[in-house]
DNA sequence: TGCTAACCGGGGCGAGCGTTCCGTATCGTT
DNA sequence: AACGATACGGAACGCTCGCCCCGGTTAGCA
């Protein structure tokens, strides 16, 4: 099973491919036209299946890395001393990439086998992240990963698609405060 | 410019589109092909045309009504003398449609006259219902109605598309206390 | 009941897009 | 330098879907 190694120009336009594909998507999510992403890359649309057997697995190859690049920022800072503001400096990070990224949200969808892999390995460093911040008292205990996966979506769908630069920062301050937990006296906790 | 009655069937017809519309779009968003919204009807896409000059056209009729039903509500329940409740009762309904009705954010995103008039106005109506909300402390103050309406469609994408029953309870509740205020790092809110 | 205008159905056209195919160009090796 | 393997480009195919058209039907009125 050890493949051959590519071509050399091969290799080049594969990474060119890779490349355009991430702009492309990031630009106009999974909607842009493969042609689109081939004239990008410089190259004919035949030369994209050569490399990737399909639209979808173009994709994939994308959103992966843009998964596992969050679930290893979650788990490095898992780690840190200080769970609430180790909490908080992910949550920024996700919504500055909400304003840049928008396949995003359909790279957190997908449901290809290493993109559910991906997600599920996600989710277990949040795992962790979220509950040294409940522990230290950072985030109400009331709430679950999937209740933070589901929040991480709703707030890139927030700030997505919005011209107002000061945005993503009050949507951002908005679920965190949320997320610290109900602040009447009068009413007791969710839980 | 007055038009002369429908035929009675032709009233029927346009009846049935537009109700089988309302039921497609609700399950499968703006994509539904608009043969199967034809089928449901029990009609030919031709009919279809006859009532509606464009598939996009028959979009906003129908999420014409939904809007408009979300500012009537959120205008009469900035008539109650409890801003609070009543603050948080439009955002429980908002809550409860967005498990049912896909088509929501596209409704929310249109661009069409008719639809830019009725969002206009539905902000207008959030615009009262927030600030008296905010004049008796239920709300921070630092919250826009642009603010507002960004918070809603996350909170409606934190929900749509989840098997989770309780996930919308939980979603709101982050969202709701997160839009009263800031919570006082140093009095933890349970124990 | 019969006439006419309005309306219906569904087959069909054209555009957009994912995917494939094949003749040609390029690489790497002998 | 020459040859075989590999890769390239882009034209073409098929499918989906929005939209139009025309032969047949029906409603409303005298």
């Amino acid at each position: 099973m050890t493949e051959r190694p590519l071509r050399a120009d091969a290799r080049r336009n594969r990474d060119k491919v890779l490349a355009a594909a991430r702009e492309a998507f990031a630009e106009s999510g999974f909607g842009v036209p493969l042609d689109d992403i081939a004239a990008r890359a410089g190259v004919g649309p035949g030369t994209v299946y050569r490399h990737f057997p399909t639209k979808e697995a173009l994709f994939e190859a994308v959103s992966l890395v843009r998964v596992r690049d969050l679930a290893a920022d979650a788990r490095a800072r898992a780690a840190s001393d200080d769970p609430g503001a180790a909490f908080d400096g992910f949550l920024e990070r996700l919504a500055g990439e909400a304003t840049a990224k928008r396949d995003i949200p359909d790279a957190l969808d997908g449901v290809g086998a290493a993109t559910v892999a991906a997600r599920t390995d996600m989710q277990d460093a949040l795992d962790v992240l979220l509950r040294r911040a409940q522990e230290a008292g950072a985030v109400r205990p009331d709430v679950r990963v999937t209740d933070l996966f589901a929040l991480m979506k709703g707030l890139i769908h927030a700030i997505r698609g919005s011209d107002d630069p000061g945005l993503a920062g009050r949507m951002l301050a908005v679920v965190r405060d949320g997320l610290r937990g109900p602040n009447d006296p009068g009413d007791p906790p969710f839980d």
